[in-house]
RNA sequence: GGCGCAUUCGUCUAGCCUGGUCCAGGACGCCGCCCUCUCAAGGCGGUAACAGGGGUUCAAAUCCCCUAUGCGCUACCA
């Protein structure tokens, strides 16, 4: 297997979301990306919550970010709950390591006091848009001099404090889309520690990287732009950039960046719809990402073993459920019946035993394709009781070409085999149908009555689950229930 | 507006770096057929794309340039 610069051993790579919302499937494939770098290259991976933003961020939002990732399985070595030596793990709580580098980036006269006001900057920047100017920082507080610096401190004017942009290019080097070159004057001075003191997404984002000896930072094209102020400010900590890699943004069926109003965004949603975490898993995977080969269904274990970052592709991803409800029908299929049992049986009558459960569900799987499809399937038919019909059933009996033989043929035929099993199951159908034959009819004339008849319903799973739920002789019973109860019409 | 990124079937993609084996392969969806006691599932087949224009070359989906379109960034949000 070769190795290359995205799968080194030790990869130390981070997801790092704001706890302002559930987990976005976005986002979900961004921590996946991250996981299986980590994962495949037997690194790191970190958890860091960017909580700055302390209106928006919750510990519900925590708490939904974290059951989710796990709920997927994707866990962390180092993060909020777990620790580490990188920690502490919430950004609100590494503000005074963020003031400390600014300071330095102030003593370095890399950065600067701006005492602007937000309401002086818009009316700046209105002015600039008003007359047509592209707005950028005017560097106003760059010029001040020591003298107006310090009257200004003396005022107790709050100030904020700026990157000073330096000249020249800088160059971004992804691992998708090489290097990316942008000239430094299309930067304008950003902030990077807040009048309030707390510090600014970039700065806090390169200060975390650094201290947490991040390797790959792994996380969605919006950034790209971002990363050359990133870049800038690695440099002038004099640490090294790490390596990137953008991928491409999730997109809705519209071609707009997903959101609450295509439906369902976040992956607790998906839980809820009873989709496979290795379902999700695979399919957000398989956005963006190809083995180079045929092959689309993937275990996370096969998925941590063939993902590699030159599989990735640049181009836009757009979310199509009707994929994923493909793919989380191949995983659910690789489920044995009690596994899927296990994860249906809230759904399931409590009054049935263990193994009779195990056939119901085997006998309507295929119907399904999604957990909570459970719901809709035919499940009442096994707590009938023998000889009740519905309406629809009970007409298509009576109208049944040759019905009383047939009835008596299934009966007949069905206590000619005592023991129960798949093999006899089968076996009986065959024998319905060769009898069906002898006598001229379809084998729609014995076999649509014996759905009929031992159900009640015009509808259910194969007539094979039916004789193994119930037995040969179950199965005889309730077609003489049944045919009790015509007669009893009859009257 | 400026800057950046992207562009192969409706969607996800293979191929592109290392031009010819590609009148472009696979998958989802869709359509049809088969199977069939119901509903499905399954099997088989079909539909459908190199954004446009210039180059380079004997030869371009593959290399270069331009245009178009989409997306992103351009906050004391992250």
């Amino acid at each position: 297997m070769t190795r290359r610069d995205g799968d080194n051993p030790g990869a130390r790579v981070r997801f790092a979301p704001s706890p302002t919302g559930r987990l976005h499937l976005g986002s979900a494939r961004t921590a996946l990306f991250n996981w299986l770098v980590a994962r495949g290259s037997g690194g790191d991976m970190i958890l860091r919550l960017e909580d700055t933003d302390r209106e928006r961020s919750s510990a519900e939002f925590e708490r939904d970010i974290m059951d989710s990732m796990l709920w997927m399985g994707l866990d962390w070595d180092e993060g909020p709950d777990v620790g580490g030596e990188h920690g502490p793990y919430r950004q609100s709580e590494r503000m005074d390591i963020y003031s400390g580098y600014a300071r330095r980036l102030l003593e370095e006269d890399r950065a600067y006091r701006c005492y602007c006001t937000p309401e002086e900057l818009k009316e700046r920047k209105n002015a600039a848009v008003g007359e047509g100017r592209a707005w950028r920082y005017d560097r106003k507080c760059l010029g001040l001099t020591d003298e107006e610096r310090a009257r200004l401190t003396a005022e107790g004017r709050p100030y904020a404090i700026r990157f000073r942009v330096p000249e020249g290019e800088v160059t971004v080097n992804d691992m998708l889309r090489g290097e990316v070159k942008v000239n430094a004057s299309e930067i304008d001075d950003f902030i990077i520690l807040r009048s309030d003191g707390r510090a600014g997404f970039h700065l806090a984002v390169v200060v975390d990287d650094i201290t947490m000896e991040v390797t790959h930072v792994i996380r969605g094209d919006d950034h790209l732009t971002n990363a050359v102020r990133h870049v800038l400010i690695f440099r002038a900590l004099g640490a090294a950039p790490p390596m990137f890699l953008h991928h491409s943004l999730l997109m809705g069926p519209d071609g707009a960046k997903l959101s609450k109003r295509h439906g369902a965004t976040s992956v607790s949603d998906y839980r809820e719809m009873g989709y496979l975490p290795q379902a999700l898993i695979n399919y957000l995977a398989l956005l963006s990402w190809s083995p180079g080969d045929d092959r689309e269904i993937f275990t996370p274990g096969e998925l941590v073993e063939e993902f590699s970052i030159e599989g990735v592709s640049a181009g836009k991803a757009i979310f199509d459920m009707d994929k994923l409800n493909w793919l989380n029908r191949q995983h659910m299929k690789m489920l044995s019946d009690s596994e899927l049992t296990d994860l249906v049986i809230d759904h399931l009558d409590r009054s049935l035993a263990r193994d009779k459960m195990e056939i119901a569900v085997a006998s309507v799987r295929n119907g399904m394709e999604t957990l909570a499809d459970i719901a809709s399937q035919p499940l009442d038919i096994y707590v009938r009781p023998a000889g009740e019909l519905s309406d629809k059933a009970a007409g298509e009996l009576v109208k049944s070409p040759d019905i009383e033989e047939a009835l008596d043929l299934l009966i007949s035929t069905l206590e000619k085999h005592p023991s129960n099993g798949m093999a006899t199951a089968e076996r009986i159908v065959d024998d319905l149908r060769r009898e069906a034959a002898e006598r001229g009819w379809k084998a729609k004339t014995v076999l649509w009555p014996f759905r009929l008849a031992v159900t009640g319903s015009t509808v259910g799973p194969d007539l094979t689950y039916l004789i193994l739920f119930w037995g040969p002789g179950g199965c005889a019973d309730r077609v003489r229930a049944t045919k009790r109860t015509l007669e009893e019409r009859d009257e």
